[in-house]
DNA sequence: GCCGTTTTCGGCCCGACTGTTTTCAGTCG
């Protein structure tokens, strides 16, 4: 964290830098750290966090809505001062404060406060002591045997410490959602089998949805008496006991995964289950509410003064506190707790209401299934219809299909239509938007499709407003459908290209025409926020596995939770629809 | 530094675990 900001603010621009809202989220990060080590006020210091986050999560860019105008202290949690800050980085890159701040505290101790172990006092304590300014010098100091002889830190600390260095020089890692699902059934099974556990859930960022997982919280309620503890520490992948208490214990497993187990009694599992599911804001925003109530809030349950008013189920937790109960998908403090109070909460899209899925790819265009075991696979998950939409021939990525091997393709389908039960195969294709906005397919051979999924995959280069333009114009072809992975992002790989994703949404919207929720997990495109402001611009959208294999299929959960955590709505999902109403939707007419 | 059915000042979520403490600070979630 923080990398990136110290990067751009050495490099100065003329008039409005292109400063990304992630790079601005981490100069306020950085200020945060490097205030919080030379003792700033800690409220100051939250404020600077609360601001980056939001920032950081926000679909609308803060150059965009400077450029409009916009009041950046109308937004929740920036004021008037922060909002001179943003304005500051807008207009020249840098950030005077953070400046300052590095000319009083080296800026690698920011870094050094990421280690774990290590926070702001002993960073501080480190360099105030032992002049340590850098990683480098903290692992020279910890082989001299230097630390340990500081006031307040021992052996002990000092092997927290070497322990906390070797994992940021791995790199911060979070869990794919997928895998971590793996571990957590195993461990689940695991800790149910163990005597007295009556109730274990998987809490925190796993149980939200997140895409990716930086640990496991697990909750468990248990009879007095139960070993539940230290069977959990004794759990054959356990490479490592972080901590373990009488109510709580942290380990380490030999994939590098962190498991914290929490144990409650029964009368105080809700209360718990909504302490330990988060997020961090989402709770102190509730507890701060219920303060203001005169009420507490903590993982025991709800108290007046010393009476318990509720904490069995987190139904009651919420109601206690005159709120109906809110998904665990939404618990991010991005406005759920305020439609809550006033009864906007979403009806959110379930993976049940699923009827089919708009993008798959056959063997013809680099997947490793056929037809008929599409067909099958799709059936075996009772959905009504899948959609064959393999690349075209522009398609530098697979093999593409040209238009005599397309025909053959759909006269194969309406074959092997005629002879399935139970399931449709939609003739479809995933033609590639050409830079001057045309598709890669002749008119004549759209028309005879069901289905057309359009995608850039090349030229992701493009100046913004071309970038719009190009996917404006093709989205005028009237057999257009759906834009597939609407901002090409790759996860850790590829960064979005540049468009004005809110012009393709009215776009879309006013055309007839949708956008894609890619489940791929490297894509998960569109992402949650840009699924809320879809469903606030109105316009629906497809959510797709683009499988290649059988095993891909499954990755449409993936695809709701991400969904549910965008807000989305059943009427939001295309592909909640049966296949009369969807090929409606479909023919532009 | 932000915020407001305790409103322009005075609050700001709450608790567990560890280590080096002889009563609690630091860190974490």
């Amino acid at each position: 964290m923080g990398k990136s900001g110290s990067r751009s603010a050495r490099r100065p621009r003329a008039g409005r830098a292109s400063v990304s809202n992630g790079e601005i989220a981490a100069m306020l990060d950085e200020l945060a750290d490097l205030e919080e080590i030379a003792g700033a006020n800690p409220f100051r210091i939250r404020a600077y966090r609360n601001a980056a986050r939001f920032i950081a999560e926000s679909s609308r860019s803060m150059i965009d809505m400077l450029a409009e105008g916009r009041d950046l202290s109308s937004l929740p949690g920036i004021g008037k001062a922060i909002a001179a800050k943003i304005e500051a980085i807008v207009e020249t890159g840098r950030l005077r404060q953070l400046e300052e701040a590095k000319k009083r505290t080296p800026e690698a101790l920011a870094r050094l406060t990421h280690v774990r172990g290590l926070g702001p006092k002993r960073v501080k304590a480190l360099y105030d002591e032992l002049h340590i300014r850098s990683v480098a010098d903290l692992k020279r100091a910890l082989k001299a045997g230097r630390v340990r002889e500081l006031e307040g830190f021992g052996a002990k600390t000092e092997r927290l410490i070497e322990e906390g260095l070797r994992d940021i020089t791995a790199g911060e890692r979070r869990t794919p959602l997928m895998v971590a699902r793996r571990t957590a059934a195993e461990l689940l099974a695991y800790l149910e089998a163990v005597e007295g556990v009556t109730q274990v859930t998987v809490a925190g960022s796993y149980r939200r949805g997140r895409s990716t997982v930086g640990d496991l919280d697990i909750l468990v309620a248990c009879r007095d008496g139960s070993p539940v503890l230290s069977r959990f520490v004794e759990y054959a992948d356990v490479g490592q006991v972080v901590s373990r208490g009488t109510t709580r214990s942290t380990v380490i497993l030999r994939s590098k995964l962190q498991v914290d187990l929490r144990v409650v009694a029964e009368a105080s599992y809700g209360a718990a289950l909504q302490y330990f599911t988060g997020s961090k804001a989402h709770n102190v925003a509730i507890r701060s509410i219920a303060a203001h109530e005169g009420l507490k809030v903590n993982e025991y349950g709800v108290f007046r003064g010393s009476e318990r008013i509720a904490g069995r189920t987190e139904k009651e937790v919420y109601a206690s506190l005159g709120l109906p109960y809110i998904e665990p998908e939404l618990r991010e403090n991005r406005g759920e707790i305020e439609a809550a109070a006033g009864g906007r909460l979403p009806r959110l899209v379930t993976i049940a209401q699923i009827r089919g899925d708009l993008h798959c790819h056959t063997s013809a265009s680099g997947g490793q299934m056929s037809l008929r075991a599409l067909a099958m696979e799709a059936r075996k998950r009772d959905y009504e219809y899948v959609a064959v939409t393999d690349h075209t021939t522009r398609a530098a990525v697979a093999h593409g299909l040209d238009v005599r091997r397309l025909e053959r393709q759909i006269a194969a389908i309406e074959r092997l239509n005629d002879e399935l039960e139970g399931i449709v195969l939609l003739k479809g294709a995933e033609v590639d938007i050409l830079e001057d906005g045309s598709l890669d397919l002749p008119d004549d051979v759209l028309e005879s499709l069901d289905i057309v999924v359009g995608a850039i995959h090349e030229g992701f280069a493009l100046a913004r407003r071309r970038q719009t333009e190009r996917i404006l114009r093709a989205m005028d072809h009237r057999c257009f459908n759906i834009l597939a992975h609407p901002t090409g992002r790759l996860l850790g790989e590829r960064e979005p290209y540049d468009l004005d994703l809110e012009r393709v949404m009215e776009g879309a919207r006013d055309r007839g025409c949708f956008l894609e929720l890619n489940a791929q997990p490297a894509r998960l495109d569109l992402s949650d926020t840009y699924c809320k402001l879809a469903r606030e611009s109105g316009v629906k959208l497809a959510v797709s596995a683009d499988a290649r294999r059988k095993a891909d299929m499954e990755l449409m959960e993936l695809g709701i939770s991400q969904a549910r955590r965008g807000w989305l709505e059943r009427s939001d999902v295309i592909n909640t629809l049966g296949w009369k109403s969807l090929g409606r939707l479909l023919r532009r007419g």
